[in-house]
RNA sequence: GGAGAGAUGGCAGAGUGGUCGAAUGCACCGGUCUUGAAAACCGGCAUGGGUUUGUAGCCCAUCUAGGGUUCAAAUCCCUAUCUCUCCGCCA
């Protein structure tokens, strides 16, 4: 959520930062509604202040046991006006409020100006794509041919994008989840954490998945007059970010470095027709998740390095890639800046996205009241936010699968993996 | 799943209709004292929102959440959630 004083007092400059990511704001309905909101609150309040005035007194004259009728009989019609006025406020503001939640983040200054993908700017790239001396094969063939990924089960089991991992393969699987799980603790400092794989709307609201992007989810129980409804999660973001909702952190215990192992579900409503072939877009997928906390001024700089905690993963497995900063109109809905880091894969010849790496500014905290205070500050502030994938589980092993065929159809296992697969050094 | 008890500020814990946003203790911050520290003493110390040039002042809201009763609710009523105790079941 945007700083409400954006709405409010540097509205066209907002529409005009907003339109470079093609999101289009009704300006004249927000400045009528804006206008409306503030005679009705003050108005509201002040009779509300009046009322409050005359209960006191009474609660004084009955103490002192004189005679409160008079006074009763000035509140008379008092209440009636005020309580009209106050469902007319809620409304109002539940107005804003959804409108409010339903504008992205301001794009950062430093990320370049353009309408779609196409317009990302490639800022470096690591390792050199290996030469094959024979017709390369991708993922699903060789996955297939070693008896390891097994599609045609799993669309019998549940459906398609779903998939059954079996022998070396599963193992490599979870060697990859758990070489990265031990890079990020020993050696970039996060906590790694377990986290519940369902969630609360409140927490979905916090991050940003609702209220715009509901559809992108597996909710698994509905939500009722009574409670909130419970939705998978499609990234251990969720979770580990909402942990600071509604919470006030020591400033010396930032910043906040936590990593979680996790299934992702999502739903991919908008994507039918692409990546159906393999690994590449599946409903249900496993990451390694990073997220970190961090005052506002050390938001860019954190950005930087978690995005290169993520790269560190593909180099140590010696996986080719570049890295891309994402242009204003192809970033997330809660993203001031992402930088997305794209694996080489030899059977599509060409790099495909393996991680995300946003820094969602104060988006996200404002949304959960997420907050720290400073020694010397009076008042506790917004805490930055920044979230990234380090990396996908599933789009990792498939560029291992690509990267380290032989021509024989067998897989080299990556030195660093080795001594998660009790030494083995081939697959096949 | 059955029975019962509870939820108050960073923590502990008073408060059962009216100057209660809330006693007290601890923690924390500032000061006095001290060579320094501790102790003692003095003072300060919730959050969100509105108004405003204002981190000044004033106002509104908040005692788990949502409804209700009342001129007035932390306090009474209803619902939900969570926690604890006992029983059952279970990895």
């Amino acid at each position: 959520m945007l700083d409400p004083k954006f709405l409010r007092n540097e509205l066209e400059v907002t529409a005009e930062r907003l339109a470079t990511r093609g999101f289009i704001l009704d300006v004249d309905r927000l400045g009528k509604l804006e206008e409306k909101r503030k005679s009705l609150q003050v108005s509201t309040e002040e009779l509300q202040a009046s009322r409050n005035a005359i209960s006191k007194s009474i609660g004084q004259a009955k103490a002192k046991g004189e005679d409160v009728a008079p006074i009763m009989a000035k509140v008379g019609t008092l209440g009636a006006e005020l309580d009209a006025k106050k469902v007319e406020l809620a409304a109002l503001l539940e107005e804003l409020n959804a409108i409010a939640m339903s504008v992205p983040n301001l794009p950062d200054e430093s990320a370049p100006i353009g309408a779609d993908e196409s317009e990302n700017v490639e800022i470096r790239r690591w390792g050199t794509p290996k030469e094959f001396n024979f017709e390369v094969k991708d993922h699903v063939e060789l996955g297939e041919t070693l008896g390891g990924l097994d599609f045609k089960n799993a669309v019998k089991l549940t459906g398609s994008r779903f998939i059954i991992m079996k022998g070396q393969i599963a193992r490599m699987h979870r060697a990859l989840a758990q070489f990265m799980l031990d890079l990020h603790t020993t050696e970039h400092g996060y906590t790694e954490a377990y986290v519940p794989l369902l969630v609360n709307e409140d927490s979905l609201l916090g991050t940003g998945q609702l209220p715009k992007f509901g559809e992108d989810l597996f909710h698994t129980k509905p939500a009722t007059e009574e409670g909130q409804g419970l939705s998978l999660i499609p990234t251990a973001e969720v979770p580990l970010t909402n942990i600071a909702r509604d919470s006030i952190i020591d400033e010396d215990d930032l910043p906040v470095m936590m990593t979680a192992h996790t299934p992702c579900f999502r739903s991919e409503a908008g994507s039918y027709g692409r990546d159906t072939r393999g690994l590449i877009r599946q409903h249900q997928f496993d990451k390694v998740e990073l997220v970190q906390l961090v005052k506002p001024e050390d938001s860019m700089q954190a950005l930087e390095e978690l995005t290169g905690h993520a790269e560190t993963v593909l180099q140590k497995l010696g996986l080719p890639y570049r890295t891309v900063v994402l242009c204003t109109g192809d970033m997330g809905f809660g993203a001031a800046k992402t930088f997305d880091i794209e694996v080489w894969l030899p059977a599509q010849d060409t790099f495909r996205e393996i991680s995300s790496c946003s820094n969602m500014q104060d988006f996200q905290s404002r949304r959960m009241q997420a907050r720290f205070k400073a020694k010397s500050a009076k008042k506790p502030s917004l805490l930055h936010t920044l979230n990234g994938s380090g990396l996908a589980v599933g789009r990792t092993l498939v560029a291992v699968l690509e990267n380290y065929q032989n021509e024989d159809g067998s897989i080299t296992v990556p030195e660093v993996l080795r001594g998660y697969m009790g030494g083995l050094e081939t697959i096949g």
